[in-house]
DNA sequence: TTAAGCATGTGATATTTGTCACAATAATTT
DNA sequence: AAATTATTGTGACAAATATCACATGCTTAA
């Protein structure tokens, strides 16, 4: 049951087959079409999301009306508005699929209980939010950078996910305007001689 | 016996006294002249390290030679390079002291160990990282709107310790020139009839 | 207290990126 | 397949911010 979590989460920790099963037992699966969401903004996120197949796009509208990216979700990540989850107030993202999307979700309280009779369970969302939190430090530099450096390092990190996501999508997460990605990726296209 | 960081991890578990020794007890602790490094660039960074007197900076030289502060640590605050103490790869930050500093450091090894026989202390740590990953997460979207915005962003944060930073410094953090927060903060003040 | 070294302010100008408008192309729905 | 809708490309121009140069002022240490 669920191969794909039960590989990440071997990866970190041991656990035995047993308390697999009940942390398994607490998740709860989730299908979502194209476009639909799983957090809305003014939404308390009590969630915590491990996409296991397909991808979403977590986002903020400002208050321009403009949507900024601030992260995706495709398959072995885990995803969540984890200010919205910590302090319990309303969220200010949406996170919404950008294809047909499977994920299976699990309740904050739920998970919490579990973590009392489940050492090595909280080991392990320890130490997931680890590398998480490596990745995000690497980001706050990355965007500091100009314009083609932040494309290339996306390239570099996430070239393979390049073909399913959309121009402006990606404009978004660097931070730009999808005119000047398009410029800037017909510049590198075309090396003057 | 560090009242400070006792009190600090009361406020999210509940250790008994014993484990709080043994935790306090793998302590270091250390003091910092200003402009002392607590990590230099190249080095693996092994430590995490709480503030307990004094400021810190984390910054990246980048290739131009310029300095792009990535964050403060001020008292109650942990601090230290996650990528480098995850992969034990050579880091890329430098962390130095902005004025005189008292911190406790505590290694990963040791920490691993105490996480074993003291589920409470990585329930803790583990708080500890959703808050600072909530508040990165936070960071990114600040990062891309205008310098003026950033900058009031910063002092509805940070304003208590604006005094105890330099210009250059909390330009560099917010991650434009000195010139530029120069020019915002003379503007702010006067406005304009 | 004086010199040396940092830190900040400010003008002139360059660069980067955004904005707006519209055309062209691709994808989706009926 | 046609119609609709979403996505991408591109030009002209605007705005924000960086760069460079130098003046001013503040700190610190002999």
């Amino acid at each position: 049951m669920y191969p794909l979590l039960s590989n990440h989460i071997a990866r970190y920790v041991t656990v035995s087959e047993q308390d697999l099963q009940s942390f398994f037992a607490a998740l709860k699966k989730v299908n979502l079409r194209r476009n639909q969401y799983l957090l809305q903004e003014g939404t308390v996120c009590r969630h915590d999301h491990f996409v296991i197949k397909g991808g979403v796009r977590q986002y903020e509208v400002d208050d321009k009306g403009r949507e900024k990216i601030l992260h995706f979700g495709f398959e072995d990540w885990w995803i969540t508005d984890r200010y919205s989850w910590l302090t319990g107030s309303p969220s200010i993202y949406n996170i919404q699929a950008l294809e047909p999307t499977e994920v299976l979700q699990i309740e904050k309280d739920t998970l919490e209980q579990l973590f009392f009779s489940i050492p090595h369970l909280e080991r392990y969302f320890h130490i997931v939010l680890q590398h998480a939190f490596a990745y995000w430090q690497g980001r706050i530099l990355v965007l500091q950078k100009s314009a083609t450096e932040r494309y290339a390092h996306f390239r570099n990190l996430y070239g393979h996910l390049e073909n399913r996501l959309s121009q402006q999508h990606i404009a978004s997460y660097l931070g730009i305007t999808r005119e000047s990605l398009s410029r800037l990726r017909n510049q590198a296209a075309q090396p003057g001689s």
